[in-house]
DNA sequence: CGTAGTTACGTACACCGTACGTAGTGCGGT
DNA sequence: ACCGCACTACGTACGGTGTACGTAACTACG
């Protein structure tokens, strides 16, 4: 027997390729890029072990030689784009650093919206993480402290990022599927909480809604909870 | 037809009895109370239509006369356990009640372990959030500044928990289902992730690691990022 | 009192992840 | 050189999912 499934395993530990057998028709690179292909186009609900070997063209069960299990392809799907990651010199300013790795991995999930909700901790070590997470700590080098504070930077960072773009695209991401229109969706939903607020059981929502008239800008918002956050954690403040 | 199905709707919109017809065997607390009974027990997964009305004792198909769409059954639960919330007068000091928030909150999700996936904005207005929220905004009112601020804060600290315990309970919960312990998926990581450092290729997580030779004090990362957090908003520091 | 709107629920459909069996392929050891 | 075995490829099938739809019973309103 080949694999015996009843043992925990690690798919960047497993080799790509392995002597025996005929080559293998598609790379691992292949592979995600398509599930990305797809959860890009038509999110991510729709990257199914069928429609992905339907992508790269071959039998839906073909796929599970290179892919135990759909959980290993959210994997590789999550590693691909963390490879989009742009690495830096670091400048000798950790502040500024970070706040450009922040702005990145923003940007990073607004071209693939799908990414947040396989932010997982678990999901934490593929080789392009780790490329990345040795990234963010030469930034942080002339930051004093140990290694570990370092990493809840990072880590409560990276939480503040996907949660904020969770934020932004949460609306956006659910109507996709759905009937109706993003717009549709939230004038019910408004129309539900100012019902709501019209009865006067919540004064402060109440005034909160009142002040905040506009539309409000979310780019602001997210710049000024990145500074925030590093003012917690910068020694000279 | 009673409820044209391309419509958006929320469902605390729509009221729980309407006149005519016979009065319906449940209420929305009942359901909700099902679901949360399957999910605390058997994990969010294990929570289905078909599941729930089983647990309620009554057809599949009767469930929908209730909740049009299984997200809105997610919605029930989550203003369900949201109404676990334990309310009081605010003391005036604004750092103490909402580090008292927090854990609160943190409490709550690890008695339902399952409550961060539901956790999105999309649900963030349900009548227990509702009164939830307005809790918050009194105990903030101490803090100057614009509403707007103060949603931020509150916001930026949901999402912190939200992270936080995601953290904490991801292996937990993702070993639920499989045929593996938690213990012997962490060791396999733990493997992989010291071959790859062994590799020289990523030498200051080397030294984290090396510096941070015992099980980290998750409670203990907690409290920091919240104190944290609220520097970053504390005009007084 | 009819009747419209609701509740209850069985059936059915399309889709999902994936266990399993079988056939073909090409490297490793002898 | 050649055998055997590990590997690739993939069709079929199972048990699950959300939910559209049709039907029967019931009740409050006009």
């Amino acid at each position: 027997m080949a694999g015996r499934a009843a043992e925990p395993h690690v798919i960047w530990a497993r080799p790509e390729r392995s002597g025996r057998g005929p080559r293998p028709a598609y790379s691992r690179a292949d592979i995600a890029a398509a599930a990305v292909r797809i959860a890009d186009a038509e999110g991510l609900d729709a990257v199914s072990m069928r429609r992905v070997a339907a992508e790269l063209g071959c039998g839906t069960m073909s796929l599970y030689n290179y892919v135990p299990r759909k959980e290993d392809l959210h994997e590789l799907m999550a590693d691909a784009v963390a490879g989009e990651h742009e690495l830096w010199e670091p400048s000798g300013d950790w502040r500024a650093d970070m706040l450009r790795v922040a702005h990145q991995t923003r940007d990073l999930m607004h071209r693939h919206p799908w990414l947040p909700r396989l932010m997982s901790p678990v999901y934490g070590f593929s080789p392009n993480a780790l490329r990345y997470l040795e990234h963010c700590l030469a930034c942080l080098d002339p930051l004093p402290g140990p290694q570990g504070a370092k990493m809840e930077l990072i880590a409560m960072l990276n939480g503040i990022v996907t949660t904020y773009v969770s934020n932004e695209l949460a609306t956006a991401e659910r109507t996709r599927s759905l009937p109706w229109s993003q717009d549709q969706e939230n004038a019910v939903r408004i129309a539900y909480l100012q019902s709501r607020i019209a009865t006067g059981e919540y004064p402060r929502m109440a005034r909160a809604f009142m002040e905040d008239a506009g539309p409000i800008d979310l780019e602001a918002v997210f710049e000024r909870a990145l500074t925030r956050v590093l003012d917690g954690f910068d020694p000279e403040r």
